[in-house]
DNA sequence: CATGAATGAGGATTCATTCAT
DNA sequence: AATGAATGAATCCTCATTCAT
């Protein structure tokens, strides 16, 4: 009796949510996230405010489900990257233009997506996936910290400041609107972020006074 | 003729506008920008929401408000440090530290209005102060660059790392929910951050004033 | 796939245009344009002030519309009546009986909406429309001083003394409260005006004194 | 002890009085009576909103208060022009003529205050004033007619028609953005007012068909 | 008397969401 | 399943008016 079966169903499902993803990502890009209406959504998609309904329960599963959809390949790809056996200054280095790269194509979005902190509950999911991310890359800096590699500073305080810089570049690139590709800032971030953590010559720590 | 003389009027003036920073504040820092209604800070603040267009023109008027109170002091702080004779190294750790430390005070404010992006025309007062100090601390390094302190690398790229690893900071912690104070943190950036940057050879190392 | 045919969708829309301006009238002529607002219309009408909202784009397309719906048949008839092969002194009479019989049905509206002035943009349409009726009028009026039925007057003031007449004995009437059905009106109006545009026979021409 | 005596209490009045009559019919005239606001009258006399208060109960005072200082003298020369012993069609025509001019001056500012009808209770004032004018122009008319001058034609319609005629054109002019000067119109009008009116020689009644 | 800060009642709009068809 | 009309809560903003100083 049923018109459509499960695989059906679940195809159109998928093919519906691509859509969604598609043109929520551009509406957003374009005009931030305020912009992002149902209406706008449905209109974009070609079908009505109701359907969108028996899709998503409401605004904020959309929003949640794009910001799954654009970070989970970034989360993936960390994965990936932290288990191959490359020493931990080239994953990290890895790491970095992925998610540059990654983060580039989509720029504004980013950044449009991210402080959504306060707005509505999607917290749990953002801040796991982030806290998978950065759990994975402490696993990197302790490595390289216990092989010799890198200077023994805080991990954690090592891993907020590798990902808040990039974080931090994307934004900033965001706000004075100027791109650099991944190629032309990696390199320098690296050089910095590694000059500074590898354990070099010898050097006397430094603490706070 | 008039009851209240300017100075008084001015007073008054300065107290509303006080008030409303003050409770602006805990509205965006514990429910986002998008709390931020005349009603919420009227009623916050104990005045009708008519009383508040006598002290703002709209709630983008607010906005702004807010934003440069919070903005400007950093920016002159940053202007002073530029200003004196220290060493680049030890002008950028101050600046670290200063942003740092002022910024943790409204920690999730920065964030909730930073990307503020798309929504409203306050982009103008903001990117030009954003400029501006971006302007400030790249002099920074050219000196240390001209000086031979520092590696030759590209100056525009190194201040967006600096400035965006700092907010990245900021960021970071505001969405972890762990804040660090500025003596746990700053030091291990600035070590990272100078480790790369120094023209190699050994030399001790700065601390935070 | 759509559950109402265009055409359902249509009648709806016409249907509810229909309860807007009938509704829209009466409360312009009892209280004027200024209690004109959404939530009144949303209650006369009996549905909410959101839904008006699916119907007009906002309170000026809701003024704007009534003011279409009600000048445009006087302006077809005029153009209706300035196409036929009658004499001009006939046509004008036509005319002023139209205009004076249309707007009499909606009397005190004409003037509650006429002079918007200043409020709105409505002007452009408004504006056109009357240099239209007046266009077609002012051909009428050469036509008769042409054929030499009309005393070589000024076209363009007659005009204006033609139409001004007229608008103003429906304001006059508006104001004094006492309404004339155009049977008793209009002859005494074509009565002066025709009997002072004809060229007749030689009458002492009067000047200011 | 009272500061004043009630001379110069009333000189005071009277300045204040004239100034809000100044300032007032700028607004008016430049941005419709909407834009007439307490604080744009406040701030144009000089004073505070309160003190407007002071002088008039309220908005509608003040509207009211304009409208009369507007239209009385209007209505005094009416008077006055009726008093003579001139020949009916010659008191007609000075009346247009006074009226005209007068009004030009303040062209729009009559369409602004016109069909302030149902905004507020100005309306007995109004039509009291209006009421007058047409009993003395009735008056006139009936004049003619009992010295046989003019027709017989109900008087009634008839100085609605004059009135509204006169009305008809300011407004017509004021829609149109065209203003022409008394001396360009009234003969205009009064030739084909007159010219239909006077019981010149015989000629058939046009009726309506 | 003058002042002007405070008030609060509107009025326009926008959207997420529901539900009958 | 899809539709889209209807809803109504939320929000911004404007002003006439009051009243303590």
């Amino acid at each position: 009796m049923a018109r459509y079966s499960e695989k059906q169903k679940a195809a159109l499902d998928a093919l519906m949510r691509d859509d969604v993803y598609h043109h929520a990502m551009a509406i957003i890009k374009n005009e931030g996230l305020g912009a992002l209406t149902m209406e706008r959504i449905a209109v974009a998609v070609g079908v009505s405010r109701g359907t969108l309904y028996n899709y998503f329960d409401d605004r904020d599963a959309v929003i949640r489900f794009v910001k799954d959809r654009t970070f989970d390949p970034i989360l993936r790809a960390i994965e990936e990257i932290a288990a191959t056996d490359l020493d931990p200054a080239l994953k990290l280095t890895r790491i970095a233009n992925w998610i540059f790269t990654g983060v580039y194509n989509d720029s504004a979005l980013i950044i449009a997506l991210s402080p959504t902190k306060h707005e509505l509950g999607n917290r749990e999911s953002e801040l796991e996936r982030r806290s998978q991310a950065i759990r994975i890359i402490e696993g990197i800096i302790r490595d390289g910290i216990g092989s010799g590699a890198f200077k023994k500073l805080p991990p954690v305080v090592v891993v907020e400041i590798f990902v808040g810089s990039i974080m931090g570049m994307v934004e900033s690139m965001s706000l004075s609107g100027e791109f650099y590709r991944a190629e032309a800032v990696v390199p320098t971030l690296m050089e910095l972020f590694l000059g500074g953590l590898r354990a070099s010559v010898q050097r006397p720590i430094l603490t706070t006074p």
